[in-house]
DNA sequence: AAGAATAGATCTACTG
DNA sequence: CTCAGTAGATCTATTC
C-alpha cells in the first residue's frame, strides 16, 4: 500500500540512522500489503465497503513476523498498561492501531513509560528507542470512531508541542491509492467479530469526495 | 453511592482549599446516585446483572446539571482532541468515564493540554485548575474492557511518577456497597445501545469472590 | 434530510 | 475447561 509518514521527537533522524534497518523491514511489509476491505454492518451503509481492521491486522502481524518482529509483552511494573505491543524487534516497538481513537494515547503513554524506564523487554534486544504506529488514512470509509492517520497526527503534533513526551514516534498512514481502480482484498466474515475470512481479490473504483476536517478528502469505494 | 478517591498532582490540596465547593457539589451528586444495573448480553453471562454505564451517565449528567455543571466544549485549537468534557464549572473539569479503558488517557491528555494552555473554555469561568474523573470499581461485574477505578489508579500512579503531567486529578471510584443486599436501579433497554430505559428499583445480594489483579475483590450480584 | 464526527457502549477473540 | 483480563471490533446515539 501507499503510505505517508509523520515523525515526532527526532524519529526522522532515528529511522534515518540507527533505526534504518528496522524501518526498512516495516516499510517492506507495508509496501507489500494489499488493501483489506469488508462490508459495513452499520445502519444506513450496510454492505458498503469499509476498511477491514481484522484483515489488515492479521496480515501485518504475519508479514512482520516473517521479518522477525514479535509481540512484545508489557513488563511487570507496567502491567496496568496492558499486555503487549503488537510487534517489537531490536530497539523498536510497533503498533497497528485501527481500533477506536483513544487507543492512540494508551499506546503512546505506555511506550513513553517503557522508553523512560530503559528496561529491555523481550523480544527487544535493547531499551526501546522508538515507536512505530500504523494507522489508516481518514480517507478510507471505516467504522465510526476508529483511529485515523490525520487525527493521530494532529493530536500528537499538539502534545509534542507541550514537550511532555520524549520517545521518537513514526506515525504511518495507509493511504487510499490515487489511481482508480484499486485492487483490494474483499473479506467476508461469518460474524461481526469473526477473524476467519473468505477472501477474494477484487477491483474497486475510487471517487474522491469533498474535504474533511483535516483537509484530507474522503474516498468513496465502489466494487466494480 | 459509596466512593473512593485518589488524588494526583496536588489535587487533595486543591479540592481541600480552592476547589472545595466544586468538590462538595460533585460529592453530593455521587452520594445521591443509586447504583445502576442492567442485564449483560455477553455470551456466557446473558441476563446477569452488570454495571449500567448509560443509566449512570445519564443520572450523573442530570444531577450535575442541577448543580450548575455543563458540558464543556473543547476549544478550536484543541479540536483534534474531541468535542467536549462531560461537565465543567468554575475552574474544574469532570468526566464520567465508563467506556473502554483507553479513554482514560484521551481524557487526561486533552485536559493537560487545556491546563497548560491556560485558556478559559465555556462554561468554565477561569482556566482549568483540576480534573475529576469518575469511574466504577473493578469489583462491579461489567462489560469487558470498560475502564475501572483500580486500573485507572495504577496507570495514573505510574505516569505521574514520570512527571510528565501537571494537572491535578481527582480520580473517583464508585464502589460496590459492602452491605448486602444492595438497592439498585434495574434498567431494561429496548436494544443494546438504546438510551431509554424502563427502570425498577430492586434488591440485589452481593457476594464477594476472590481477589483480582489490583487486590480488589470481585463482587457477584444476584437479584433477590 | 443526509452526512460527518465524536462519544459511548459493549460485544467477540484470544491468551494466560 | 472455566475464569479473568486485555485487545480489538464496531456498532448506535447524538450533535453540528
Amino acid at each position: 500500500m501507499q503510505i505517508e509518514i509523520r515523525d515526532f521527537n527526532g524519529s526522522a533522524e532515528y529511522f534515518g540512522t540507527t533505526g534504518h534497518q528496522r524501518w526498512a523491514e516495516i516499510a517492506d511489509v507495508l509496501d507489500n500489503l494489499t488493501p483489506q476491505l469488508q462490508a459495513s454492518d452499520q445502519a444506513g451503509k450496510i454492505g458498503r465497503p469499509i476498511f477491514d481492521p481484522k484483515g489488515t491486522n492479521a496480515r501485518l502481524t504475519v508479514a512482520a513476523d516473517a521479518a522477525g518482529w514479535r509481540k512484545a509483552p508489557v513488563p511487570g511494573d507496567l502491567r496496568p498498561f496492558g499486555k503487549d505491543w503488537d510487534a517489537g524487534k531490536g530497539a523498536v516497538l510497533a503498533e497497528w492501531q485501527f481500533s477506536n481513537y483513544p487507543f492512540l494515547w494508551n499506546n503512546i503513554i505506555r511506550s513513553e513509560a517503557i522508553f523512560q524506564s530503559k528496561a529491555v523487554v523481550a523480544p527487544l534486544t535493547a531499551p526501546a528507542e522508538a515507536l512505530i504506529i500504523v494507522t489508516k488514512s481518514g480517507s478510507f470509509p471505516a467504522s465510526n470512531s476508529t483511529l485515523y492517520f490525520e487525527q493521530a497526527n494532529a493530536q500528537i503534533d499538539t502534545v509534542t508541542t507541550l514537550g511532555v513526551f520524549e520517545i521518537p514516534i513514526r506515525l504511518v498512514g495507509l493511504m487510499v491509492p490515487k489511481t482508480s481502480p484499486m485492487e483490494a482484498a474483499w473479506n467476508v466474515y461469518a460474524g461481526r467479530y469473526a477473524r476467519e475470512a473468505q477472501t477474494t481479490i477484487r477491483q474497486f473504483d475510487i471517487t474522491w469526495m469533498k474535504s474533511t476536517q483535516y483537509g484530507n478528502q474522503a474516498a468513496a469505494i465502489h466494487p466494480r
